[in-house]
DNA sequence: GATGAATGAGCATTCATTCAT
DNA sequence: GATGAATGAATGCTCATTCAT
């Protein structure tokens, strides 16, 4: 079982202890899901590939978006968090990585290790972010509440710095989605059987967005 | 209704005539499967959309897998044949497009244009390629019938000029695609309501294919 | 065209004359159904094979099941009438089939004849007959109108002239039917690929019925 | 309940115990399809008489030719199959059947007690024959991988007492099946209603089976 | 907690029939 | 008379969800 799968787990067992069946459940959902996409798969496909009964899933999960948003939620989470909360940018900052070009790398290549390790979590939250307007909302939420105070103050540091222009903060952060995901989403959802040179795209894209930036 | 709206309609009529009718059906089913994904969209719900009986639907189209197809597959071709056709390049490379850039600058801003203008067929050829597995098989297939021959030489022209590197058809057709998508799905799919400089970004799009390939 | 067929449509005409596409229409509708039975072939289907237009065939008949009975009603006529109708009987009385064995032999071999030349018709009567009850209820009365008071005559003749034992009008009837069609039903319905001896079995058919009488 | 209606229930219940509200689906079913014939009866209806919800059908069957299926098989197999197999035809053979005679009668009256106690399944049993082409080939497939090398056996034998005629066994079998159902189906799917004296068409059928074969 | 039979609303699809042209 | 687009009720079937055991 992959580290993050593992996560999502223990996330859920917070609150009640998964039993192993609940585990199951979970894995099952997510290679299904991934694989045929949500409406596609049925919760009777998911319990049979998980091997317990058919009423077993709305035991632990009242309706099936439950069990998608118990993947979705927290593999989201994980993918967009790191960009966007206090702690992160802080120690970030604080560290050795004080320059655009570390902090940036950090980033890329954090998302692209998660996308390369999680595939079946990245595509479901790439299939979710398409279809779910609402999705979309909790982003825009999310980057007013957690990320702008943070950016201002990084953007700030870095314009000191002359490290780059002066960019606003929803800039700054769509120059940083669009180049990861342009580069992710090709790369792991759409032709992933493709030939990558994944070294030379990844510098390409830390390149591209400080580029962008500066 | 949008140039294309029309000329997928246009299409269909060159065996049957649409009727009006079966026209607000082509109109309603863009619109519904775009906003909210093939799978989530009824035929019941169309019909009401489109103002006609559910029957309707299915004099003209056998399926509801056809209705999509006849949506689909027109507009497909015009977003990615013209990369691939041979007369298309033929026509760039004798015109005075002769060097690489004008060449991608092409290539891009039509791709561009398409989705800006029709971005609920750019919605619904991406959610497509998303969940569709044989459509890949069908690009791969198309690529390496069409598009490889033309590729062949049209690198060995640019390279006998010094504008690009020693690289295989492939490679050359994944560059530009990469680059291409990654730019318009956080553009139009993903994250349409963010402010965008699309001058710019377009510009961009086409100086990363051109660094990639120089 | 087939004798028989040709009598439908002259039949139907005597009311309206038919016109080329409505005899098209019979012609189609006998196949058709003949072949896959009533409820399985589509007035649409029909219309397609008769090279008409799907509204044309409700032109001539009301409904679906209008377009049947022209079919059914006719031929079932033609198949049971002889046995029951007057001047049928009264014929073969007053000429030299005077004895039990040549009515009988008339019967059964103008009964085979028709299964055989118009297989499909027979095989709709066949199915007909096993699927409408109400079509058994206008037999027993076609049955006590028409044919149970020459039954009377014929029976009271020939047991004057000691051919049969002493049969009620009702017993008589069955003898005749059983034995016909339960030759002409496994011969010309249910395996029609067999081998068969016809003339061997017509005869086997003929004194059956007479050793049940006699 | 009949005895057989019984034996279908019992049957399916060797895999999976059949619940009663899956009994009074089958139960509902023979009687429907019988009564009105497959096509006419709806799922609907079905379930309507059965006193259950419309799912809960295609939970059992999951078509509902399956449903079909499932009356059809076991009773056309209890019907036909003793004459086809083996230990069956050795059974009569090794008793004091050792007569073409007692043979035959055997046969006949199982036959009739079949049709006279199953009646609505009988029915069913027949209009799938007429129906359904594919049945027509499965019975001649098990005629000659089961009831053939059996046949010849019990023809030599039988030849050998000079009870029979030199015939072929496709003509034995032919010689039965044409007079059993010759006499059963008027019986019992055609004109049920006729005052029949069964125990006279009975010994009718066997001489009628025994004359023609010596 | 777990099961799986049962549910019933919802779905895509069919098709006899109508009617404006 | 003939056409064929349009209809809408009905059909077989699916599936998330419930609940008695």
């Amino acid at each position: 079982m992959s580290k993050w799968m593992n996560y999502i787990i223990k996330e859920g067992s917070k609150e009640n202890k998964l039993t192993k069946k609940q585990e199951n459940i979970l894995i099952a959902a997510v290679e299904l899901i991934s694989e045929k996409g949500y409406e596609k798969v049925s919760t009777a496909e998911i319990a049979k590939r998980a091997g317990v009964a058919e009423g077993t899933i709305f035991r632990k999960y009242k309706t099936k978006r439950d069990l998608l948003d118990a993947i979705f939620i927290p593999s989201f989470m994980r993918f967009v968090k790191p960009i966007v909360i206090k702690e992160f940018i802080s120690t970030v900052l604080d560290k050795d990585y004080n320059t655009l070009e570390s902090f940036i790398e950090v980033i890329v290549r954090d998302r692209y290790e998660f996308a390369k390790d999680e595939t079946p979590l990245f595509r479901i939250i790439i299939q979710e972010i398409i279809s779910q307007d609402y999705i979309k909302e909790e982003i825009k939420e999310m980057f007013l509440i957690d990320a702008y105070p943070v950016f201002t103050k990084l953007i700030k540091r870095l314009k000191d710095k002359n490290e780059i222009i002066d960019v606003d903060e929803i800039t700054f952060f769509r120059i940083i989605i669009t180049n990861v995901l342009g580069f992710l989403i090709p790369r792991f959802v759409l032709f992933p059987d493709l030939q990558w040179s994944d070294e030379k795209e990844i510098n390409m894209t830390i390149k591209n967005i400080i580029k962008s930036l500066s």
